[in-house]
DNA sequence: TTGTAGGCGTTATCAC
DNA sequence: GTGATAACGCCTACAA
């Protein structure tokens, strides 16, 4: 601790204070913060650099940014930050943007496209420069405000073709043709789909299509066996997954989902019912969250390069705001199954 | 979309838009929108109201921020954010902060005292409010900064007594004195702790302390099965729990872990073991994550309120803010245990 | 190589 | 009730 920042409320430093102390002006100051270090003469740099770091200042962004109308924030919401599918997509963005000097603003929007609105509009209040979205689909609007605003907006996981924007995600139909073809091959019976209700959200839909597409062109009999359930009402949600048990009893059966969280919570019914895996149920799910190897000796999963889905939806809004790109681009990742106990070879 | 507002890059609005739109003075614009409304005449009121529905105008918090020296920003660095004790905190801290008028900005340190350290940094350069931090122990100097520029720093889980700030966390003495007591009961001959290695990390030091006194209180033989494992080398982190299994071959035996993804890994190990839970070894951890109640039929969990304590520790922030408050404050959180199949009771 | 002046979008102060 | 005007902390001309 230095002299002039001792005891209470030193009065937040600024680049004021540092010229002051270095002997210089603040435009000296700041052309050193810039890094513009030729216009520096040795000397000047080497006072301003001590000032520095016995003031121990730091730059206010939100200043620098007012000027240059740039924020050097980036805000991501996500659907549902309790889903491992989202926290390795942050991880993948974080890494890429705090290299490129940008910080993230992160939201949880539950899924709930009321709180999401409150989130966009908390964003633009704080002149995100950019943003990347796990969208509830009921903003579009909104999000066609930012794009208008010039604002680089990536979709995540979930599409919305009519926004015409930046999008990373799956490619879905791969991966039900591989996975349901493959749970085909075991000559299951009955092959359930479960998915939360589908709303706005393209995923759902997608892979629903998917799903009934590659049973109708092998001719299988399961296109009635879809579930869709909430998860909210665990009464209903029991009573659904039993009523395809029951239906099914005796069969050779099988229960895909959507996504791991509703994978789940089917677990945990199973669980209190006492139905064993895989001996009387195969499951496979979307996602491949930590647990999956574990819950009856390994769930089959569909695993998505979650990390690098998210370093690429960083790249792309990057590459946006460096205006090094201006048509929007779609990326589609390739999912792998990943086989395991919950679905055995027959 | 309204004239003015077409096209492209419609330069961003201000409040001097506005208050042209409305024919009014930026200081009425300002005082509409800090809510002083008796200052303001019915009609003018009415004028700036259509004219910010017109023009979409978004005040800027930066420009705001500076010149009440305010961000309206609060940080959250968390340590781990896989782990869902943190997602969790996060939802709590949420609701608060945005109820309050302020956004987040959540930082994840995966544990990395260094990354730590610039995030503290960035989140200073952003002027930041106050600041919840699951922190890795290694930044007190950093820390002791903040609070010297008088910024309100929470911390979180893992405390720092020689800090003086604020802490929200569990009781862990009778959290450990209670699960510890259960397993004691239960005549287990053999009971292994294991734990990620402490570093500066004081909710692991606490544990394992409190731990040690159980046993010693109780004179049991397992003050030696202390297995201090990292995750990151999984084959010396397979090795250790091996050596512990030999060690009590035929022994009534019973893992306790620090926390819930260590765990998990352990899970994982058993399941390619086939050692059968809890057939040959019980398992107890802190946290109860989605998974617990699945996996092995159920792991006895020590619950912690985690919503709760992210409500606690943003709550603390904002009274420090609001300068309710100037002494520190800890606050001790109960955790509950939860017992199931992966100890069964003798 | 350095410094002065003005502006970024907002609020606070002080007149009218 | 209302409106100039001067900050806030920084950056970018432009000038010296």
């Amino acid at each position: 601790m230095i002299e002039g920042k001792v005891g209470k409320v030193a009065q937040k430093v600024t680049i004021y204070d540092v010229a002051k102390r270095a002997g210089v002006s603040k435009t000296s100051v700041s052309r050193y913060l810039g890094g513009r270090l030729e216009e520096l003469a040795e000397k000047t740099k080497k006072k301003i650099e001590s000032a520095i770091q016995e003031l121990d200042y730091r730059p206010s962004t939100a200043a620098r940014g007012l000027k240059g109308r740039k924020s050097y924030l980036i805000g991501v919401i996500i659907a549902d930050i309790r889903n491992p599918y989202s926290t390795a997509i942050l991880r993948g963005a974080e890494e890429i943007s705090s290299k490129n000097g940008y910080s993230l603003m992160i939201c949880n929007s539950d899924n709930d496209p009321e709180k999401e609105k409150n989130f966009i509009h908390m964003l633009q209040s704080h002149r995100i420069d950019g943003l990347i979205i796990h969208t509830t689909g009921g903003n579009n609007s909104s999000l066609l405000e930012m794009k208008d605003d010039s604002i680089p907006v990536v979709l995540l996981d979930r599409n919305i073709p009519e926004l015409d924007m930046d999008f990373v995600g799956l490619d879905n139909r791969t991966a039900i043709k591989d996975s349901l073809e493959f749970l085909l091959q075991q000559d299951y019976q009955r092959i359930a789909f479960f998915s939360e209700p589908f709303h706005e959200i393209s995923t759902r839909h997608e892979r629903y299509q998917f799903f009934q597409d590659v049973l109708k062109k092998n001719n299988h009999e399961s296109s009635e066996d879809i579930y869709i359930v909430s998860t909210e009402d665990s009464c209903r949600f029991r009573n659904k997954l039993l009523s395809f048990l029951e239906d099914a009893k005796g069969q050779s059966r099988a229960i895909f989902t959507v996504n791991a969280l509703l994978m789940l919570k089917i677990a945990n019914e199973l669980n209190t019912m006492n139905i064993s895996v895989p001996d009387e149920l195969s499951l496979l799910t979307f996602d491949n969250p930590d647990w999956a190897p574990v819950v009856f000796g390994g769930i089959t999963c569909i695993e998505q390069p979650t990390f690098e889905i998210g370093v690429s939806a960083m790249n792309m809004v990057l590459e946006r705001i460096r205006g090094e790109r201006t048509t929007s681009e779609s990326f589609l990742y390739k999912g792998k199954l990943i086989k395991r106990n919950s679905t055995p070879l027959m």
